[in-house]
DNA sequence: TGTCAACTGTCAGTGGCTGTCATTAGCCTC
DNA sequence: GAGGCTAATGACAGCCACTGACAGTTGACA
C-alpha cells in the first residue's frame, strides 16, 4: 500500500532540519540583519554543526532566498492558469494580483506570512541581498518568456515579443518592489495597490508628449 | 598660475596603481575566469601589498565595474545632453545609439576597447558578477528617472511617469544585454543592431492581440 | 631640510565556504 | 531482531576575501 510516496523517518527529519534552519535564519536575519547574523549563529540556534548547514543551502545567502522561491513559484504558477484568450500583459498582471491574494497559503506552511514580508523588505533594502534577487528575477523572467510564448504558440528564439514582454513587465516590477521597500507601509495590501498604479501608468510613460497630461492620476508615490 | 588642479606626483602615482590594478585585474579575470582568480594573483601582478589593493576597491567585484562605471557616466551624459523636444524614450535611445559609437574614446584611457567588452561578456556570463551588475542598473535607472524628470520639469516623487518610462527602457535593455552576452557576436555593431531592433519592439509587444502580426520582423534573436 | 600627512606594508584575526574522514542513524534483508 | 548498507552528520584542517592596528616610507610644503 502507498507505494505513491511514502515520507521516511529520515525524509521528515531532513525537512524537519531544513525548515528550523530557514526559521532560525530568517528571524536572525530580520532582526539583526544579514550581515550581523553568523553562519555560527544560526546552526546554533538550530543545533547542528556548520557542515550540515552548508549541505542544505550552497551558501549564506541562499537561506534568505528559500521562501521568496516558493512565492516564485507560486506566481509562475498563477501565470500558467490565466485563461489563453487574455492579452499577455493583461494575463500577467492579473497572475500578479491573484498570487498575491493567496501568497499566505503558498508560504504559511513554512513560516507566518509577516516574517516573510520582513524578508522581502530585508532583501530589498540590503544591498548584499538585493543583488542576487535581481539575478533571480532574470532567470524567472526567462522562465515567464517561455510560459507566455507557450500561451500564444511562439517560439521564444525567433519572436521577440515574448521576451519583450516579460522585459516591461518586469522592469514594472522591480520598480514597484523598490519602492515597497523604499515605503513605510509593508502590507500586502500596499504592494497591490502599488502594483496596479504603476501597471496602469505604462501606456502614459510611452505617450510621445507627457505635458498632454493624460492618463495621469492613481498612483501616489512615496 | 594653474591654481585649477595641478596632478601632484602623488596623484600621477595614486592614478598609475589604480589603472594597472585595474588591467591586471580584468586581464585575469577574462583569461581564467573571476571565481579562479585571486586577489593574490592581482596584486602580485602589480607589485603591491593585498592591503592595498583593498584601499582602492572595497572588494574583489569593485574592480570589475570601474571600467563600467566610465562607461554608465558617459552614457548618463549623452542622455543629458539629448535636446528637449525629444520625447523621454526617444531621447534615451538616441542616447544609448549616441554612447555605443563613442564608447571608445571614455574608455581607452584605461584600457582597450577590446578589453571592456570581453569584460562586459564575463559579466553577462559569470552569476557573481552579473547579481552586482543589475543592483548597479537600478541604482543607474533611479538616477536616469531623475534626468529624465528634470527635463521634463516633473517632479520624480509625484508623477511616476518617468520611473516607469525607465523601468521601461531598463527592462529591454538587460534584454539585450543578457542575449548579446549569450550570444557569438561580441562586437559593439551587434550590441547595436540587438538594442535597435528590441527597443522596436516595445510597441507590439504590448499590442493586445499578437496574433494580427503587425509590427514584426527586424529583430533576429540568437 | 625638517616636519607633517598621506600612502603603503606587515601581521594577526574573522567569517564564509570546502574537502576529507570517521561516526551515527535510518533502512532493508534474512 | 541482528546484521550490513548507505545516507546524513560532525569534527577538523585549510583556502580565500576582507578588516583593524601599527609601523615604515615617501611626497608635499614651509
Amino acid at each position: 500500500m502507498d507505494t505513491a510516496s511514502r515520507p521516511g523517518l529520515r525524509e521528515l527529519k531532513k525537512q524537519r532540519t531544513r525548515d528550523a534552519l530557514v526559521r532560525a535564519a530568517l528571524e536572525l536575519f530580520t532582526t539583526q540583519g544579514y550581515e550581523q547574523t553568523t553562519v555560527d549563529e544560526i546552526v546554533e540556534a538550530v543545533d547542528v554543526s556548520q557542515r550540515t548547514f552548508f549541505r542544505y543551502f550552497a551558501g549564506k545567502e541562499e537561506v534568505a532566498f528559500a521562501v521568496q522561491a516558493t512565492a516564485e513559484s507560486h506566481f509562475v504558477k498563477a501565470v500558467r492558469g490565466r485563461p489563453s484568450h487574455e492579452p499577455p500583459l493583461e494575463a500577467l498582471r492579473r497572475a500578479v494580483m491573484a498570487s498575491w491574494d493567496t501568497i499566505g497559503d503558498a508560504v504559511e506552511a513554512v513560516i507566518p506570512l509577516e516574517l516573510h514580508l520582513r524578508t522581502f523588505q530585508l532583501i530589498e533594502s540590503t544591498p548584499a541581498l538585493l543583488a542576487p534577487h535581481l539575478r533571480r528575477q532574470e532567470s524567472l523572467e526567462e522562465e515567464l518568456a517561455r510560459v507566455i510564448a507557450e500561451r500564444e504558440g511562439l517560439d521564444v528564439d525567433t519572436d521577440p515579443r515574448p521576451r519583450v514582454a516579460v522585459a516591461l513587465f518586469g522592469g514594472v516590477m522591480r520598480l514597484t518592489s523598490r519602492l515597497w521597500g523604499a515605503g513605510e507601509d509593508f502590507s500586502v495590501d500596499a504592494m497591490r495597490e502599488l502594483t496596479a498604479s504603476y501597471l496602469d501608468q505604462v501606456g502614459p510613460a510611452l505617450a510621445e508628449n507627457w505635458h498632454t497630461d493624460d492618463g495621469r492620476g492613481g498612483a501616489d508615490a512615496e
